[in-house]
DNA sequence: AGAATTATGTAACCCAGGTCACACTAAAAA
DNA sequence: TTTTTAGTGTGACCTGGGTTACATAATTCT
């Protein structure tokens, strides 16, 4: 465990946290697809993500859903945090995008680390930091975007985060993240083939030039 | 200064902390209408708000706005916390929705207290997890609600953080906040007036029963 | 008072994107 | 191989809400 925490988190962490991490964190690994917190459920323990990606998303009562963004290596769960401190529940729902590896902290160290170094406080608001800005995006792609720009992001950053030029999923399963309707993005999907940009297959999506 | 800001903050903060910030903060007044912060200025310090209410909003290039949250009493502004700590430039535009008093705190010494005090460290930790759930109440209504309702919460939401049943403002400045066109704001408040739930008037909306 | 300015009301129109219906095709199951 | 199922393509249509245009009323300025 000490390897893999130094490799994905030792330029930020002082040795003596890395042992400590070491110590009291659980290692844990998910399959694609996992899910690993549900609204409304209550907060176990605040994740460090050592690989893969995590997919943020909320959920509206009518089942509704939107994906607000991705973890990638190197994140943590702000909303987890947040909520850990509040002792309150999850605003949001947390599904592993690929097959990932984590470190879990239990709730009373990451707030005693807090007082105790300094690298993990930056940590800890750099990691708010990044959520809120991702936050401010999503609101952002809604707020003065139309549909067309928003599949093109969508298609580009699922495409970083799973540093894969082919997008594996369905038009119906890009219409949930977006919270748009399975017509509409085959639809838009179709417009960009015939712009040269992608390329349509069963299942998958290849980028061309975004 | 020692009295308000125990009168604000008194119930969350020690006497030591209360008094160091008496000795290290700035006492500052704005009038209603006035701009504490705008999109890509650099952060000089961190505010506590000890009375008034603060409109928080995000632009995008083209210059459309859309309200974020309101800050009021007893909050700070996460995101200026997040750029002094990242000493990035301000995501956020903050103006003064009616006149307000607080109180600027120097960057260096809010990092110093979060290892001092456990009561500024909660503070801290709550009020990023209120800010980063109004936005995800704003991304909510965006995504899942109609501008009906979105109008609706919009005009309680004012009403109660003004404490007035009475809005002062024009159909084009509601348009603003909710990134939407003042014609459409005119319909819809119209059909609320023929709801019975509100009484329109030049300048100002009374608020019946929403 | 009269002119200019600002806020509101309303009709006509447009369009992105959501809905419905159904055909077609690739892939999996039997 | 045949059947079933899941994914995609497309036309027809609808609707919320944005746009344009203009009338009218309330305020402010001279």
């Amino acid at each position: 465990m000490i390897q893999e925490l130094k490799s994905s988190y030792g330029r930020f962490f002082e040795e003596g946290l890395i042992h400590e991490i070491a110590q009291v964190g659980t290692f844990k690994e998910v399959p694609a697809g996992e899910k690993l917190i549900d609204i409304g459920e209550f907060i176990k323990g605040m994740p460090l993500l050592i690989s893969g990606v995590i997919k943020v998303m909320r959920e509206d009562p009518d089942g509704d859903e939107l994906l607000l963004y991705y973890l990638e290596q190197g994140d943590t769960c702000s909303m987890t945090m947040s909520c850990c401190m509040g002792q309150t529940q999850s605003e949001i729902r947390a599904v592993a995008e690929t097959d990932a590896k984590l470190i879990m902290i239990p709730v009373r160290k990451m707030e005693e680390w807090i007082a105790k170094y300094r690298s993990w406080r930056n940590f800890v608001f750099e990691s708010y930091n990044s959520r809120l800005n991702e936050l401010l995006q999503t609101i952002d792609s809604m707020a003065f975007l139309n549909m067309d720009d928003r599949l093109i992001n969508y298609l580009k950053e699922k495409s970083r985060v799973n540093e894969d030029d082919i997008i594996h999923s369905t038009h119906q399963e890009i219409a949930y993240d977006l919270h748009s309707a399975r017509v509409v993005i085959s639809r838009l999907l179709k417009k960009l083939e015939q712009m040269g940009k992608i390329e349509l297959h069963r299942n998958y999506i290849k980028i061309l030039d975004l």
